[in-house]
Formats: C-alpha cells, sequence, structure tokens
DNA sequence: CTCCAAATTAATAATCATTATCAATTTGCC
DNA sequence: GGCAAATTGATAATGATTATTAATTTGGAG
C-alpha cells in the first residue's frame, strides 16, 4: 500500500480534519504524543504550515496567543468563545450572501471567513 | 480642560481610529516615536490592550504574528491580504443578513466579524 | 531483501511578539 | 505647590513559532 504522507504527518492531518474543536499546534501534540511518544513539537508545526499552505486546513483564529486550526474545508463559520476557548461550527444555508463584495478593488478573495465572538453557553 | 486620557494613550488611540489601514502595536509605536520620542513599546501595547478590553478597539486578526487593530466600530468587512498584509474596510447593506445564527446555541454573540483571505490589487 | 537518495523528523537553539515588573514620572485635584 | 493614584519607560520574562542540523524514515530501484 502506497502512502503518500508519512505516519506522523498522516496523523497530524487526521486530528485536524477529525477534531471538531480546532486544535492549536500544541493541542494536536499533546493529542497524539501517548501513541506517538517520539513526536516532536516541531513536527506539528512544520506539518501545520505545510497543510496550510496546501489549502488543506486554515487558520480560524488566534486566541490566548495560540493559532487555531480547521481541517473541514466545507464553508462554514464558527462561534467563538472568548471566554474558554471553545470554538464550534455552524453550517449556514446563504453563506453565498455575501459572496460579491470580496470582489472588489480588484481583490481576489481566496478564503472567507465568517466569525461570531462572544461567550459560550457554559461560560455566559 | 479635563482630559480623561493621558497624552500618550489619546496619541495611541488617535492613531487606531483615523489610520484605515489597521496597525499592529509596533506600527503605531514606530507613527508615533517621532512625535514621542520617549514613547515605549510597551506602552502602545499596554493601551491597545485596555481599548479591546473597553471595547474601542477590536483585534482584525493576526498577520505573520503581528496582531492588526481597529478602532472603527462602524460594523463593516476587510478584505484581508495575506501577500503584502495590506487590510481594507468594506462596507456592507445587509451585514444583518448572517446576524441570526449567532444565538444559536445559547451562544451570546458580542462582534460578528466577516473577512475575505486573499491577494490584493497589487499583489494578485 | 538490500541499498540509496530524498524526504522527514527529533532535538535544540534562535526569533520575535506580547506580557509582567517596578521604579520613576505624570496626572488631576486640593 | 503638593499629594495620591494612574501611567509610563526600561527591562526582563514568557511563550508561541521558526530555523537548524544531524539522525531517521521513506519509497523505489536493483
Amino acid at each position: 500500500m502506497r502512502r503518500n504522507f508519512s505516519t506522523k504527518r498522516q496523523a497530524i492531518y487526521d486530528m485536524l480534519v477529525s477534531r471538531k474543536d480546532h486544535p492549536s499546534a500544541k493541542q494536536i501534540y499533546e493529542s497524539l504524543k501517548p501513541s506517538y511518544p517520539d513526536l516532536s513539537l516541531g513536527t506539528v508545526y512544520r506539518n501545520i504550515s505545510l497543510f496550510k499552505q496546501e489549502g488543506m486546513a486554515d487558520s480560524v483564529c488566534t486566541l490566548k496567543g495560540e493559532e487555531r486550526l480547521d481541517g473541514n474545508k466545507k464553508p462554514h463559520a464558527h462561534l467563538i468563545c472568548t471566554e474558554c476557548g471553545s470554538i464550534t461550527d455552524v453550517f449556514f444555508d446563504r453563506l453565498d450572501v455575501i459572496e460579491d463584495k470580496g470582489e472588489m478593488e480588484g481583490f481576489l478573495t481566496e478564503r472567507k471567513v465568517i466569525s461570531f465572538y462572544g461567550k459560550c453557553r457554559n461560560c455566559r
């Protein structure tokens, strides 16, 4: 079986896609550490950087100094709790409502971001 | 004449409100340094932090490791160039289209963010 | 299966934005 | 002017991210 990704790279990517809480590099590192005891934090950063470059993952926001990531490429918005740092997906029917505006002023839109910052149910 | 803000604090705030390019702390510091030779970078950070806390300014995004700020409280979106870091305001007529979704799941929305990431006219 | 060059990684140090500290200065008010 | 509280400058500390480099892993060829 041919594998395009190294073991570690695949594990990091899977974590990015399967987790719904939009983890930071450190959170991914800590999740994988038990299964990959020799994993290095630098490897997590390096691969995240690669995924972003390749358009396989996006930055959601930076909370408390940590960049939070998203491996889900299906268009959606986020509810971001500034208290506890939880991030929840919101799927719109009409995300396209704001489509046009990006093309103004000769700007080439590559990614559209809609986020709601506030307090989640537990923190409000 | 009563002044609520110290001289430096006022200058930092004015910079945040008048500049349309959403500067980082360092950029504000460098802009003010000629007029205030004894200004300290720590003071800029300290006051930005205060303004955010008081809801007088918001974080737009983090580009190349630097948080970019906005002192304009009028609802608007941003065109963010990931190449050169330029940020342009976009004013919507119907920013309210996406209003409802934030209140889902018991979430209390305090701030709504719409951003378009891509390449500006010069960089595309 | 073995060998090899290229890709990837672990470990570590270096960077760099941001925050904390604290003594000195400034501020508003009497 | 004088004083207590707020603010600041200078500096050190923190902490996330990036760079470096030698060692390891990878996939393909023989």
